[in-house]
DNA sequence: ATACTTAATGGACAATCGTCCATTAGTGGG
DNA sequence: CCCACTAATGGACGATTGTCCATTAAGTAT
């Protein structure tokens, strides 16, 4: 109210001339475009008309459209494991609560949905061909992979079961919550979070029937646990 | 020997002059170009080049590259089905080593392998925007759901249990099936099949040990059964 | 042999692709 | 207030895209 002038600047500042706001968008536009209408149509005329800049900025920002994907690519894996780490701070709970709250934190609404599942399925189609994606395109991110091992391999010891166990436990883990984004993106309106929850939950319960059985890993009580 | 001249002109004719012949080329140019080089290289340039036909080909035999990409997905498609029934068909064996057969089929070299990987992965990343391809790029095939859904069911009533637990059995096989493919394209080289079929068998022996704990089930016992 | 049918060719075509650069216009320091 | 700096613009550019068609040539029927 009092410095109308400096606000005004800022303001203009902002919507004009910010090369990072541009970049920003730019990288945005890219995977609203992907989310939309597929990779083959993300076109440096598309994405530049969705960000309302100007045709320049692609290469002026990025270098060239290949890096400006590789961009988004980076930001959009940065983005779920960020997501996801936030989700399963939780925490020293039991081993058993802790892997079901990467596969409660997977299944989310704010991972799981119509433009993350579009946006990696687009990306992991295009990795083979393009390089600077296939770098980003990977849920065998090394931590993620460690914290429900440690978890495995916890529960493993308690019950008396060999490391392969553990092992096998968490690679079939990460490959079912795989088969259910891909469950899902081929059939979003039949697909229910609590339902794939809970088939997690029975295989993991088939596997280790002391931990898995508790009622603090059913989806409500993890439900509750992390939101 | 004795009639050169007729021999000559089968060659002739089935070498240049077979619409047949050629509408298969550029099928199998396509499908080689997506898993070479991925479908954004797959132009009508580089497929005819590949096919070593000439440019109006794809008009004159699809109509289009757009008819010519879905009639790939297609053809591909039916393969994938067609082996996979093939490799099935053991009989009335009992329901887990029908299903266990599943199992081993979908992820033996016949399927599995880097090419139908990448193509696979290829048309799923594109099948949002291209309503042709998906189709086409579904794995949830009714005839096989339905096959692998009976068999547990026949599991469950024998065991007592419920009806969902069948039907969870069901998708969370379908689901680690498709786990370990993307497993394999993004890590080919340590890849085990046996590992994965075991992994698989393990999961299902924890909901239904009387049955999937029978050596029958077993990764080598599958192998001899199915080759 | 001749006419007819049609598979196959390959270049023309407009549209679109990504890259680049001369130019314009905001911004902060002297 | 002006100068240097650089974010931002938008059109030009050659290359490549998919479609289409006039033409050639192979196979078949008369």
């Amino acid at each position: 109210m009092s410095d109308f002038s400096l606000t005004d600047t800022t303001q203009r500042r902002t919507a004009r001339r910010d090369p990072e706001a541009s970049r920003q968008a730019l990288i945005d536009a890219t995977l609203d475009t992907i989310a939309e209408s597929g990779l083959a149509e993300a076109s440096v005329t598309n994405i530049i008309r969705r960000a309302e800049l100007s045709r320049g900025m692609v290469h002026l920002h990025f270098g060239g459209k290949d890096n400006l994907v590789t961009a988004a690519a980076q930001q959009f894996s940065n983005h779920y494991y960020s997501e996801m780490d936030r989700m399963i701070d939780i925490g020293n709970a039991p081993p058993a609560v802790r892997v079901m709250a990467v596969v409660v934190a997977d299944l989310s609404e704010t991972l799981l949905n119509p433009r993350s599942t579009k946006i990696w399925h687009a990306f992991r189609g295009a990795a083979n061909a393009h390089p600077g994606i296939a770098k980003y395109s990977s849920t065998q991110d090394e931590r993620l992979v460690q914290n429900v091992r440690f978890a495995f391999e916890e529960i493993a010891r308690e019950q008396g079961g060999s490391d392969t166990l553990a092992e096998d436990a968490t690679y079939g883990t990460l490959a079912l919550l795989e088969g259910m984004w891909v469950h899902y993106l081929t059939d979003m309106e039949n697909f229910s979070r609590p339902w794939a929850i809970e088939l997690v939950r029975r295989f993991l319960a088939g596997l280790f029937p002391n931990h898995f059985s508790d009622p603090a890993t059913s989806a409500e009580s993890m439900h509750r646990l992390i939101l």
